[in-house]
DNA sequence: ATCAAAATAGCACGAACGTTCGTTTATTTA
DNA sequence: TAAATAAACGAACGTTCGTGCTATTTTGAT
């Protein structure tokens, strides 16, 4: 099981991989031993996701999924050896999906702020996005939150791992002095959470309009006074609107 | 139907009122025509409503709540005629309890910031029990998120009830000059509801220590840099903090 | 005590669920 | 091309689900 970009990022101190006991997702991509099994795998885990987004992960069923993919329940059944394996293998699938589309494109900003702006703008992006189809790190969390096993452990895993290389990011923008030496890194990546947590809620649930410009806002609220050290310098930031 | 003091305080301009078609709840109490039945449908609504917030609205299902309440299925059954009358009454029970122990105490303060700050208080308690017992605001929303239907609509005029309450009270704060004029009420209520949000994600979820704490202090945050722009337009950061 | 009505129980149904099994069809290897 | 292996199928199992019927019991008023 190799460790992730985002995994290393988070320095590992924390980290307490999830074990694959089954017949485990080998080579992503089907490099070499291409026995076509895989792919169909990779296609189904595909489709699971796109279902589990919409209707969560205790909602997928084999039986939906294998008539979307036109393949037999059964057949759809083997390439995993249980729902719970399927489950995880969609969990690693939108976790890798959020390392591609959200941290990796940030990683490439210079440290401190602009890769913090970076980590909250690609993350306001695909929240935009999961308005419509849905986000499993937040349905999952209400479906597993008193629900032990493994995959709720793969879960938590997944997004402990995402929500710290935040809390990371936020760290650094303050080693930086981007952030006032007395700001909290902890309380800053809790209400950033909080923003995205409002906009899928008030957006994805009610469909009340202007959210995302609420937590676009409520982002530069929380730089905002948590960038000033109170009495000695003010750094004279753009208080624009 | 009658209108309840929540659902005045937020001024009927939006309200839907979800009309009750099913043999409805009609008095709470027993005080007149106690025909028995009223009273342990009551004590199944309870009992519904313990079940779901800790296994969610879906699932919640007639099977167990009987074997819950030592009856058959069918006589548990007969009391709503479908499974969504049950549903939508354990989401008017929640509500009602919402409005006993978080909005009515705290229309005891005077408006203003006494008010919200009781509203936010309450509410931290509630959600301080959630974190072992669930909320179904919340679970429910992740579950209707995409589906319509009565259920779906009985949920979202609830939270949408109690939200504009939320937000009012911050409009009454604005008002009364505890918080700036130039603060913007749909702003700080959807910030305060991210702290919710947050919250309870991290505690009940990720069992991450010191979440109550973090909300608590973000709620300081929002009425610190919303309180007091005073007469410039730039803010002179009175950091009385 | 009586009796109608209300409340509950009992039973059965059709559908969907995850899973197992034996068989058949495709694909890879020798 | 033949043998070996992998992949997919189809049917069935045992549960659980919500719901519709029909008895039976319990209740509240006379």
């Amino acid at each position: 099981m190799p460790i992730s970009p985002l995994d290393r990022f988070v320095d590992a101190t924390m980290a307490e991989p999830v074990e694959a006991k089954g017949a485990g997702a080998g080579a992503r991509d089907g490099s070499r031993a291409s026995h076509k099994g895989q792919q169909t795998k990779q296609a189904i885990v595909e489709a699971a996701l796109s279902l589990s987004t919409q209707i969560g992960l205790e909602g997928l069923s084999i039986g939906v999924l294998a008539e979307v993919m036109r393949m037999s329940k059964s057949g759809v059944f083997a390439h995993f050896g249980s729902r719970e394996e399927l489950q995880i293998s969609v969990i690693r699938e939108y976790f890798h999906r959020f390392e591609l589309e959200i941290f990796a494109p940030a990683m490439q900003e210079p440290r401190g702020l602009p890769r913090l702006k970076a980590l909250f703008d690609n993350w306001m992006k695909r929240v935009a996005v999961e308005i419509q189809s849905g986000c499993i790190f937040i349905s999952g969390a209400v479906e597993f939150d008193d629900r032990s096993g493994p995959v709720h452990d793969a879960l938590a895993s997944s997004v402990k791992t995402w929500l710290n290389a935040v809390l990371r990011a936020v760290s650094q923008a303050k080693d930086c002095g981007h952030l006032g030496a007395d700001a909290n890194e902890d309380q800053v990546a809790f209400e950033i959470h909080g923003l995205i947590l409002a906009l899928h809620y008030e957006a994805r649930f009610l469909k009340k309009p202007g959210a995302i410009e609420r937590a676009n806002r409520g982002f530069a609220n929380i730089l905002r006074h948590s960038s000033a050290p109170a009495k000695s310098r003010k750094p004279s930031l753009p208080s624009k609107a």
